[in-house]
Parts: structure tokens; sequence; C-alpha cells
DNA sequence: GATAATTCCGATAGAAACGATATGAATAAT
DNA sequence: ATTATTCATATCGTTTCTATCGGAATTATC
């Protein structure tokens, strides 16, 4: 049970992207390099982003990635999806049959607790916005550029 | 974001102890049998169980396992802290400076959400008492008797 | 047109976590 | 003594995660 260095990095950018002002993109360089990531990797994750129509991209030299919507329409839960792809905490390949879980009921007598929690999940993961997390990064470029 | 193995066999390995009769400790050998699950493992399970107090054991022939506390005062949080440790999301590694979060605030703007998201996983979990789960497991014994 | 900076693509390597197995000692009922 | 059991520890194999690598395609700038 824990958030992916994919995901914490994809929303580090992401909230850096917001902070930037919107004229010209930035490249997974300077990204890489302000945000202190590995820089292959990062590249791999903005490419996800953009697959995902979070960012998008501009290519060939001064290009770079901007965000691809409002700030406050991109939702945790979509860099999660993105990122780590659909949220399915349990594997219930116990056997699929009709009735849903087959060979062995008693596993599948957890589902009530494992459907509360997926719903309770996502719901949580959807109700924050880029822009709600971004409002407290306001000096996040200030930060990440005295560290160095 | 999955929950193991572990913490799924322990779950369906309680529930099985909650459905028996109290009067003789179930061993771990039976548990693997009657549950299909791998022996060895479940083992090391139970010790783990064990270490976290909701089970007890009794060592030698006819030995074996019982539940150490009533089934509603055992949480599903327990269960998980007793397998998969403490609940810790998020790897703030980025250097633990007085402030916090020395090195890199824009990672540490994300603690908002991370607070929230463990308050809301912890308290889910501790709502979920094994009793309230095997209210709809009575039939546990006999349809993993009838798997086979 | 050449050059340089960039996105984009696929392969692979290295490390860590996970699931499971193996060996055997200690304990206790029969 | 024998047998069934818990208990302790080491190790192995697989998968997943993190990261690196080489290079092709694209495009602004000189």
């Amino acid at each position: 049970m824990k958030f992916s260095a994919k995901f914490e990095y994809a929303l580090v950018a992401l909230l850096y992207l917001k902070c930037e002002p919107d004229e010209m993109p930035v490249s997974g360089r300077t990204l890489s390099e302000k945000l202190n990531l590995p820089y292959r990797f990062l590249e791999q994750i903005l490419s996800d982003l953009k697959k995902g129509g979070i960012i998008r991209s501009v290519r060939g030299k001064q290009g770079g990635y901007k965000l691809s919507v409002e700030p406050e329409h991109i939702s945790i839960y979509d860099v999660y999806q993105v990122t780590e792809g659909k949220f399915e905490p349990w594997d219930c390949t116990h056997g699929e049959s009709a009735d849903g879980c087959g060979q062995s009921h008693n596993l599948c007598v957890i589902n009530q607790f494992y459907t509360d929690f997926k719903t309770t999940f996502i719901d949580l993961l959807k109700s924050y916005t880029l822009d709600r997390l971004c409002n407290s990064a306001k000096n996040l470029k200030n930060l990440s550029a005295k560290v160095v």
C-alpha cells in the first residue's frame, strides 16, 4: 500500500508546470534538473501523462510540456490512473464463475470491505485537484531553485 | 496500491478461526488445507498475528491457534498493521530537516493530501471488525470444505 | 543546410519487494 | 519414544519497480 515514485514524480512535475507561466513549454531536462528527478525516468512519466491527456507536448528545439487542461480539472485520481493504472487493490483470482467468485466464497466475503475501500479511495483522490494542491505551492519555483 | 497476499491470507485465516467452535485450537496444517493456502507461508503469517496479539497459540501435539480477543475487537486495521506494518504510503525521504522536509518543500506540499489520505484509510480499516465481516461468512467452513 | 535541443520509442539493467519453500529446533500430548 | 505441532531463520525464484541506455524523429535557430 504505497504510492509509486512514478505517481509522486508525476504530481511534482505537474505542480511545477502549473506554477510556470504559460507562454513557454518546459522541457523534460529542465523539470528533471529543477526538481532533481532522474531524467530518463521522468521522460517516461511525461510520456504517460501525455498519453493520458493531462499534458501536451511541443516537439523539437524550444519544445517541452504544458498542462493540456486547467489545473482545477486535473484530479489526483487522473494522475493515479495514468501512472499506476486502474485501481484494483485486490486480486480476486480465485475463480471467476457466474456468481462472482466461484471457488472460494470465503475470500469474496471480504468483498464488502473491498468495495467500500475502493469507493472511498477513488472519491478521495477525485476530490483533490491539481489546483487545490498548488494553491499552497505558489512558491514552488523559488524553493526548488533554492535547493540545487 | 495493493493489499498483499499476506494480508488477504491473514483475513481468511482469522475468519476461519472465528467461525470455529472455541474448544480446540486449529492447527496451521488444518488451516492451510481447508483454505488451500501454502502451509509454510501461512505459518509465517500466523506467527505475525501471534506477535501482534491477535491470536494465541498452543504448542505441541494437539496444538494450534485461537483468536486471543473477541472478533468484534479485531479490526481490519489491526490485521493490516500486523501483516503489512505501519501504514506509510509516502516516502518523504527528501530530507528530514527541522521544518519537516528540508530539501524539497515542493514534495511536502502534497502532504496535505497525504495526511488526509492516511486518516481516511486508517479510519475505514478501523471501522471494519472481524465480526462485522464474519457475519456474512457463517458458512465459511462448508464452502471451503466443498472446494478441495 | 547544419546544428543543437528536444520529444519520442523500445530495450534492458539493477534493485527491491513479494510469495513461497526448506531445514530443523523446541515443545508437548499420546 | 513417537508424533504432531509451534517456532525460528535462511534462502530462493519471480515479479514489480526504478532507472538507465541508445538512438530515431522533430523542429527552432544559426
